[in-house]
DNA sequence: GTAATAGTTGGCGTATTGGCCAATTACCAA
DNA sequence: TTGGTAATTGGCCAATACGCCAACTATTAC
């Protein structure tokens, strides 16, 4: 293993642990069907607003998403549209399980 | 945001959630060759190898892989290929590219 | 100017995660 | 049985992550 590998798979562990949270997960979700203000988001998700509002920075640092100031609203989207089609995938480790996954502690 | 809906999305996030680690990363990558004993595996991320079996514990609950016993070694193997086919999207996020090959659905 | 709305940032307490060590289990061979 | 190797489990501690509140910034309207 490398140290330009290790990187790498760091790198990648940063861009899905921004990913793997259910709130953002959700928000991720929403925005496939365009942009959205934060107010919508926070709407959505029904946490404090400073909380989604932190989901938000951190999703951009990781690159899944970029915003628009227009007036008073900041609007997100997504920048890689592609992760959402991995959603299939990820059902697909759920369906075929024994186990359901609310009672894995990740 | 129906109940289900929320479940759903906590489940999804905990499948995801599960691969959100450098060194779970790491030995998903590996298992796409094929089955590992635990053993390689250790060698592969250089951690303690109770650490390396917890890893495997976790992503096993989470339906990522599973195992199997043969006399001393125990041989994990992904249950689900597909997940690694997210990792050309996850790389366009850190590229900055716009849309990978992985992304166009038929 | 003041007021109102949208969003971000800092701080802090709690909960979760991740790592190693030590102990234990499981299996095989002499 | 004894010993050796592979792996899991429990315990403990340090580092992160998350959530809310409070304070602050930015923009718009009056």
């Amino acid at each position: 293993m490398t140290l330009e590998k290790k990187h790498n798979v760091q790198r990648r562990a940063g861009v899905i642990k921004a990913m793997a949270h259910p709130s953002r997960l959700m928000m991720l979700e929403a925005l496939a069907d365009g942009e959205r203000c934060v107010c919508d988001l926070q709407k959505l998700v029904g946490a404090d607003i400073s909380t989604v509002s932190k989901h938000l920075s951190l999703m951009k640092a990781a690159g899944l998403v970029e915003d628009r100031k227009q007036g008073l609203w900041v609007h997100y989207r997504l920048r890689v549209p592609c992760i959402l089609q991995f959603m299939d995938c990820v059902d697909a480790v759920l369906n075929e399980q024994k186990q359901p996954a609310c009672c894995v502690r990740a």
